[in-house]
DNA sequence: AATGAATGAGGTTTCATTCAT
DNA sequence: GATGAATGAAACCTCATTCAT
């Protein structure tokens, strides 16, 4: 039989990379960097360990790149965001809802894990995610700024205020009972975010 | 030298045990339980690894001694809460800072590493966890209830409230910057607040 | 296309073959048994390693079936110089510069990576050595009796004479410098015979 | 019971690491670097693999003491010849026998193993071995200019005499039957010397 | 009581070999 | 024939735990 041509093996590899990957952030998410075995990450993909070591050269290069897809997909959601016609008020309600609903998840809280044991990780996958966490911060600081303009949110030092913002974001998420949070999430970001609003 | 008396000889091995004790909750706190190394417990305490199997079985029973000892110093912040004649929010604001202030976290975060690894745990651990858990929502659950009576904090599920708060607590805790947290404590501790109270 | 002949698949399938051995003979060289790569060898032969498993069984018949071929034609070299009409030390200088010379050292180097591993190797891999290593005595030591007889070498036991050469030359080419060696080689091919020379 | 002195303890963990350093000379020139375990290590020197890492951090580590160790005996052989009143010629024969006799091989093998495999070894111990290369030459070529200043070895560039000479021990040890070597071993020195002594 | 030597189970990574295409 | 994806045994190294002193 004649070999699959060049172009359905680049698919072929490209989907084994995507699920090896999806079942990394999944697993490094719930267990850490360091406690994540690498067999678990390759059961949970459906594959032997030893496929993993083929398409990745080691467990570091399955964290920074399943770091560098997951955060790719976390990115799209600034741009769906600013492309609706909201109040920033509105933005940050609507980024808010988005990162606590189910499924968003894993990617924050490994970086989370990252953030936590630096010295575990390559100097690339540090970059990566301070990288990452500025994206976050240059794209709410000014939604902030702008709320407190309209009014919206109380009047205080806005980096505070984001900085508060976002460790209330990470803890709830850190805290993994995501089904919990899913849950009357309108309501649960009413109330988060009742910490700014003014009155 | 006389020998030490059956009494003292007693006091010495309690005193080390103490200190075993609250070097292994300041290390498990910052590293986690499973990757906390039964070598750096001993060195923060500043004794042989070998010794530390003197005092106690195993690691798991260093876990949980630990905790018992700094649940038990929790439960004092409680009694001392409750001996003030403040209001119901007084109160709640008064544990908010007390959790928030440097030196308080280590049990919460300990804590929170149990909760995240239940089945790297003993059962008894996870018991012991549990029965904390509910000593917090025992003593906060009639302050946030009794707040919504003096109206000052919003009508809503007083379990919800207290959920929503013991996450955002939690989550800053396991943040780790404890050094910026302790900056202009009571402004964040208000900011916080103002999820629930009325306006 | 026609479809090659019976004949002319069996030569391509030849060729291939040849290809693999001659691959495999340069690596093992270099690498020595174990540390050789059945992907370096296939990479080395220009094929995939899966091809080469289409040709071979196991890495151990790679190794066996090249050092067949390779030997194969070092017996040639024998038929070579006892074909001139040269003195028995003539014969033996002869040997020795083509030995040393460059492109011949590849197959004694094998060689000796086996003879140091025996217990990695099949047992037929060690007879075909051993079958080998007394083609070299047998050729050899009439060449060293007549030698002695003609005055030219030195009274001694023709047998431990060899047994020096040998080792000699073997150290020569397991040392690997042979672009230094191809250097001047009729001088130092002359220093080494002056071991058994006579004055 | 009382633990033992610092110093009983300091002399017991020297005892230990020699015991260790010992074993793998032998298994390191019996199998070259890459190819020997750990595990063997350890099974030679009569301990568990786990205990050898107590010593050393890595097997580079342990390789890099051994020589280190093994190396520092050799030099030691120098001191000794030079102190002889010996011709230069007498000399170099007694270095010669020194180096093939019985238990002196271990290290110029495991030194031949590393200069063949010197991207698999950390910097220092290639710095190392290519000092003790030095010190050889350094040695031993004021002997080979010495001994034909006396008219003892033959007119030629005494630096290419010095490297013949020492490829030939190389190989000879690399070789590996000792036993045989040991046998008669002056009149096989004569025969190696007689490379370049004068007639 | 006190130390640190000693053990071995378990996690990461490599590579010979098989198999689907 | 030809490719490279897929598997799993085996090797290095760490660390909880035990034990001699």
């Amino acid at each position: 039989m004649t070999p699959l041509s060049e172009e359905q093996l680049e698919k072929k590899r490209h989907d084994r990379k995507i699920q090896i990957l999806a079942a990394a952030i999944k697993v490094f998410a719930e267990n850490g960097i360091k406690l994540t075995k690498i067999s678990v990450i390759a059961k949970e993909a459906g594959i032997s360990h030893g496929l993993l070591y083929h398409y990745f050269q080691s467990k570091e290069e399955v964290l920074h790149a399943s770091l560098e897809w997951a955060t790719a997909g976390t990115n799209e959601l600034f741009d769906e965001i600013t492309r609706h016609d909201f109040s920033a008020l509105e933005k940050i309600r609507h980024f808010t809802k988005i990162a606590l609903s189910e499924g968003n998840s894993d990617t924050f809280r490994v970086i989370q894990h990252v953030m936590r044991a630096k010295d575990l990780v390559l100097e690339v996958t540090n970059d990566l995610i301070e990288k990452q966490g500025s994206v976050y911060i240059k794209q709410l600081l000014p939604l902030f700024s702008q709320a407190q303009a309209d009014g919206e949110i109380i009047e205080d030092d806005p980096q505070e205020l984001l900085a508060l913002f976002l460790t209330v974001i990470t803890g709830i998420l850190m805290e993994g009972d995501q089904e919990y949070w899913s849950h009357n999430l309108d309501h649960k970001v009413n109330l988060i975010l009742r910490m700014f609003t003014a009155r």
